[in-house]
RNA sequence: GGGGGCGUAGCUCAGCUGGUUAGAGCGCCACACUGUCACUGUGGAGGUCGAGGGUCCGAGUCCCUUCGUCCCCGCCA
C-alpha cells in the first residue's frame, strides 16, 4: 500500500502526519474520546480520535473490533503518566486525522481475537483457524516455526549439505511401517510418501550430504497429543561416516543451532509462552539397554518387547533432566527388530543397531542412524524380513553400483515446536493440521 | 484398532442425590463517560440443554441408541 508506514517504525516519526493500515484489534470508546488499538504485522499501537476531529470522529463511531482500516494521524509521545505500565502499545500514539474502513466484517467474530490468551476448545480453535490466528500469541507459533526453518536449512547448507525436494508422489508402498495413503494417479494407484528415506539415501550417492524439508504423510489412526497424518519433517542424510556418533555429532549441533536462533530472533515471542530455551549442554547418549535399567531401578518401571513406551520416554526426559541438566537424550542401539530393514547392525552384536532416537523433554523428535550400504547385505536384510528384494530394484541400485558408509535423521518439526512452547497438542503448532476427522480448513 | 472423558447462549463453563420461568464470565446491541489501554458503569437481546427413543406425576440431570469432540494406549516424527 503506497505511503503506507509500518507500526514498528512510527516511533521514528514522532511530531509527522503518517499512514498505517491494519485491524482494529480494539476499540474503548470514552463517549467524547475514542481509542483504537491498531496492528499490523510489525506490530501494535494505540490510535486516539478526538470529537475536534469531525469527520474522523464520526467514522471511529461505526468502527468495531477486527475492521481493516487504514488510519491517517499525527505521531505524538504518550502523554506523561498516561502510559500504563507493561503496556504492549510503546511509548507513542496516532491522533487521528482521517480513518477509512478498508473492510468490515461481515458478521460478528465467533470469539474475541485480542485477548492476550486465547481460551478455545481445540476443534473450535481449528474450525475457525484462520480468525484465530490474528490472535498475536497464537502468531507467535509460526513466526518461531518460521525461524526454526530458516535456521535449520541454513545451518544444513552451512555443514555443506545440499537441499534437495524429493516426490511425494511414489509408485510402490513397500518400504514398511505406517500405511499410506492412496491416491489415483492416471490409471493406476500411487500413495503419498511417507518418508524420503528412499531419496534421501540415492541423495548421499550423488551428493554426498543432502537434506530435505517436506511433508511426510501416515496414514496411521492414531488419537494422541503428538500425531498427524501429515507433517513436516526435516531429514538429512550424510555419506562417508565412520560410524553412527557422527550422525548424532551433527544432529546435535544442528539441533543446537536451530535453538540459539529462535532464542536470538524470537525472544519477545518466546517470553508469550513463558518458554526457556534447552540448556546449553552435551546431550547425554544412553543406550537403549541401560535406559531400560535405569527405568527398572529408578522408577521401578518394567519395560517388556525391548522399545520403551511413551510413558518411559517422559521418565528418561526426566531422568537426563536431573542428572545430567539436559533437556536431550540420545537413546541409542535399538533392536534390529525394530528397525526397518535398511538400518546397520551393531558389528559386535548384531542384535542391535547402530541407530538411535533424540528424545526432547520426553518425546521422541528424531530418530535415524547408519544405514546399510552394502548390496549384498542390504538384500539379505530384506530377506530376512520375508520380503522381495526384486520389489526395491530401483532402491537396490543406489548400492548395486557401489555406496558409501552413511547416515542421517528424520526429525519432526512441528514436535520441535510443541515441545519448545509447552503446546497442548502438535495441532496448535501446524496452521492447518490434518487428523482422522480434519481434512478442513 | 482397544479404552476413557465431554457435548448446556457466539466463546469458555457452572448446574448437588430428577422438582416451578436453565445460570455466570466474556463477546454482541443500546445509553453514559476527555486518558483509557482486555476501559468502566447501567440496561438489553441471545438457549428445541448435540439428535432420536425410553423410564417417571415430572428429565439438562437416569437408561438405550446415534452423531460429534477430546484424551490415553498402540504406531511413530
Amino acid at each position: 500500500m503506497k505511503g503506507r508506514l509500518l507500526i514498528a517504525e512510527t516511533p521514528r516519526h514522532i511530531g509527522e502526519t503518517v499512514t498505517i493500515a491494519g485491524w482494529v484489534s480494539v476499540r474503548r470508546d470514552h463517549g467524547k474520546l475514542i481509542f483504537l488499538d491498531i496492528r499490523d504485522r510489525s506490530g501494535s499501537v494505540q490510535a486516539i480520535v478526538l470529537p475536534s476531529a469531525g469527520p474522523a470522529y464520526e467514522a471511529a463511531q461505526e468502527i468495531r473490533s477486527e475492521h481493516v482500516v487504514a488510519i491517517e494521524g499525527l505521531v505524538k509521545e504518550r502523554p506523561g503518566g498516561a502510559e500504563k505500565a507493561g503496556s504492549a502499545l510503546g511509548g507513542i500514539e496516532l491522533e487521528i486525522s482521517a480513518i477509512r474502513t478498508i473492510s468490515a466484517p461481515a458478521e460478528t467474530l465467533p470469539f474475541e481475537i485480542s485477548v492476550p490468551e486465547l481460551d478455545l476448545n481445540l476443534d473450535t480453535l481449528l474450525d475457525h483457524r484462520t480468525i484465530a490466528l490474528r490472535n498475536a500469541r497464537l502468531q507467535a507459533i509460526f513466526r518461531i516455526y518460521s525461524t526454526m526453518l530458516s535456521a535449520y536449512a541454513a545451518r544444513m547448507r552451512a555443514a555443506d549439505f545440499l537441499e534437495i525436494k524429493t516426490p511425494k508422489l511414489v509408485g510402490s508402498a513397500t518400504e514398511g511401517g505406517a500405511n499410506f495413503f492412496t491416491v489415483n494417479y492416471f490409471d493406476r494407484k500411487a500413495y503419498l510418501a511417507q518418508s524420503p528415506q528412499f531419496y534421501k539415501q540415492a541423495g548421499i550417492s550423488i551428493f554426498e550430504r543432502v537434506f530435505e524439508v517436506g511433508s511426510v504423510f501416515r496414514a496411521e489412526p492414531h488419537f494422541t497429543t503428538r500425531h498427524v497424518n501429515e507433517y513436516v519433517g526435516l531429514d538429512a542424510e550424510l555419506g562417508f561416516i565412520s560410524d553412527f556418533s557422527e550422525v548424532m555429532d551433527e544432529l546435535e549441533a544442528t539441533i543446537k543451532y536451530v535453538f540459539a536462533e529462535i532464542g536470538k530472533e524470537r525472544a519477545s515471542e518466546l517470553a508469550l509462552y513463558g518458554a526457556a530455551l534447552p540448556a546449553d549442554v552435551p546431550i547425554p547418549r544412553l543406550r537403549l539397554s541401560e535406559a531400560v535399567d535405569i527405568l527398572r531401578e529408578s522408577y521401578g518401571k518394567e519395560i517388556e518387547g525391548g522399545d520403551i513406551d511413551a510413558e518411559g520416554e517422559r521418565m528418561i526426559g526426566e531422568y537426563v533432566k536431573e542428572k545430567f541438566g539436559s533437556d536431550f537424550v540420545f537413546l541409542t542401539h535399538y533392536p534390529t527388530a525394530l528397525r526397518p530393514f535398511y538400518t546397520m547392525p551393531s558389528a559386535d552384536d548384531p542384535s542391535v543397531t547402530e541407530s538411535f532416537d533424540l528424545i526432547y523433554r520426553g518425546l521422541e523428535i528424531a530418530s535415524g542412524g547408519q544405514r546399510i550400504h552394502d548390496y549384498a547385505q542390504l538384500s539379505e536384510s530384506i530377506r530376512s524380513r520375508g520380503m522381495n528384494p526384486d520389489d526395491f530394484a530401483s532402491y537396490l541400485d543406489v548400492f548395486r553400483y557401489g555406496c558409501p558408509p552413511h547416515g542421517g535423521w528424520g526429525l519432526g518439526s512441528e514436535r520441535i515446536v510443541q515441545k519448545l512452547l509447552g503446546l497442548g497438542s502438535i495441532k496448535e503448532a501446524i496452521l492447518y493440521p490434518r487428523d482422522v476427522k480434519r481434512l478442513s480448513p
